[in-house]
DNA sequence: CTGTTAGCGCGTTCAC
DNA sequence: GTGAACGCGCTAACAG
């Protein structure tokens, strides 16, 4: 039979409440008997009820999202699935608050995360922008014991405890890594669309794709990145000029969102010679075009892997547990058409 | 505040237990009390809380998990995620069994799925070998209401409650397709090795590289297919052998286990022409000659996911719950050396 | 058929 | 400082 808190205050020739004070740090035990329960709890290789202790405690784990009101596919189905993940509170023991904050504002960001709103919460994750305001913010959260993990996109060099998203420099190097072998042996230019390279996720998949592309396949050259803020209307303008201009292109990477326009883009392309193109985030609009043919590779995060793991985390870490690393690592899933979900 | 079974009992004008029968579809109440229970039950939207009645009942779970004895990489790493998850029993409430059979050996495989054996188990994860008794005796247990998952290899047309494992078909297709990108325009031959086509994942991943090559690729031909029981010495043989034979070799494709056989053999390679490599299963091995340039692509799936996923459908499926579908799809996994895990 | 009652393993007042 | 006793939401005997 597994232990239990009576085994220990047994063993311990203590008391229930006082095996309670030492498994929670709490004061008004002495150093002596303090010792003697941990002794007990080790030699019976206690490990304690995790569940029980919630519902003695009749636990919940209110839980805050701050999420950017950004209107792109990826960002709604985040939004998503933090609300189905919201209605499953009651099953999971989790009340989940959502705070929607203007996209790249950084004050607004920061007074999310102030104190007094995030006091009533057991742990915050914050789809972050990477400032040292919001860096100083996340890191007195976590001085004041506020667990903080960050989402999608990460603040470096803060205290955050976790970071659920995929590495954006390896999906920028992966990126390289399939165009470069699509285009073995080629000599030519290859171009780049970004959302904006304020964004730290952009900066990153451009880092890792620049630097993949310069060590592995030395006759592809970038051309200057165009900035297509996301927005489905300047990404078509964007590579329809593109296209037009450039009918010597050898292929197309886009790291950012909007690719609505990137995709209709294509379709109006005339010259009917092969175009690798690779981009980021399955949604409707990359799906049809993946199967299509106008895209060739879709390099996505599963928002719901994300929502999901970045609650396990939080709730494990308001009470100190551990957690399988492994579960909590986010893949860059790499699509084609052949392996859809 | 969320309603408990003392507000349904006083709202139905029942007592505990009455409330406890209907909950739990047990005999001994009347049809009218029934629906009188049921109706405060939609009425007052009352979920039940796992978590206590597992701590009322002391639940645990009584899983096995019935796995071949294989010696690759592959089934070591599966078996030891079997035993982390054993490991971690009692904080999950699960008591884990593991019975280990001889590979390929369906006798074995049945006389383990007994009822005799079954029946202390609440819920059954086999690697199945595609076989009509095979899927008699798991069609046997889920009648009687055993849950049985496939885990990595599925039984067709079987009533077991879920495969745990990825869809091996659009695994080749996918490496049809990554394969013809490589190739683009090329015309020539590409080699296949695999375990057995005797096993039914080996199988599926031939059909669905050999259709997404005819749909995809017009210039593309595939040798005759080299089985080489998963073994690496009779790979190394395999490989070597058509490396010599065949200079104009395109690419190559290997479906099954044994690669270290394989990598050996390209290694050993004297050409320095570019030949693209695509293989299945990320190990010490595969790892490292993805590092080292000697393959481009390894496929893969993830094994603690799979049992973990395993795990969870169990349970769930124990006491008539639901499960996040998303979260238990099994991915196939993409890995170029740049987004190594 | 239905109701009463005593736990499951733990946390938390209160007294002592 | 320490302990006894009750309750969290639900199940399982045992009565009635």
């Amino acid at each position: 039979m597994k232990p239990t808190v009576y085994d220990i205050a047994a063993e311990a020739g203590v008391s229930l409440a006082t095996v309670d004070r030492v498994l929670n740090d709490r004061p008004g035990v002495r150093q002596p008997t303090r010792e003697r329960v941990r002794a007990a709890i080790e030699k019976l290789g206690f490990v304690r009820d995790v569940a029980a202790a919630n519902l003695a405690k009749s636990r919940v784990y209110p839980l805050t999202f701050i999420l950017p009101n950004n209107d792109n596919s990826f960002m709604q189905a985040l939004r998503a699935e933090v609300e189905a993940a919201r209605l499953r509170g009651p099953t999971e023991r989790t009340a989940i608050s959502v705070v929607t904050v203007p996209a790249f504002d950084t004050e607004a960001l920061v007074s999310a995360l102030e104190l007094p709103l995030a006091e009533k919460s057991a742990g915050i994750a914050v789809v972050a922008v990477d400032d040292s305001s919001v860096r100083r913010a996340v890191d007195r959260l976590e001085e004041e014991g506020i667990p903080v993990v960050t989402l999608v996109s990460d603040l470096a060099e803060s205290r955050r405890t976790h970071f659920a998203g995929v590495d954006n420099e390896a999906a920028g190097r992966t990126a390289a890594g399939l165009m470069g072998r699509f285009l073995y042996g080629q000599e030519g230019a290859i171009a780049v669309v970004a959302g904006s390279l304020k964004v730290r996720d952009h900066r990153q998949r451009l880092d890792g794709f620049m630097a993949g592309l310069a060590a592995d396949c030395p006759g592809l050259t970038v051309l200057p990145v165009l900035e297509g803020l996301d927005e489905p209307a300047r990404v078509h303008g964007l590579v329809s000029e593109l296209l037009k201009d450039r009918p010597d292109l050898l292929g197309l990477y886009s790291l950012g969102a909007g690719n609505r326009g990137l995709i209709r883009a294509l379709a109006e392309r005339q010259e009917k010679t092969r175009l690798p193109v690779v981009v980021h985030e399955l949604t409707e609009h990359t799906r049809a075009a993946l199967k299509d043919g106008l895209i060739d590779i879709v390099l996505n995060q599963d928002a719901g892997h994300e929502v999901r793991s970045a609650i396990r985390v939080l709730k494990a870490r308001a009470d100190g547990q551990g957690v399988i690393a492994a579960q909590e690592r986010i893949r860059l899933d790499i699509f084609l058409k052949d392996n859809l979900p």
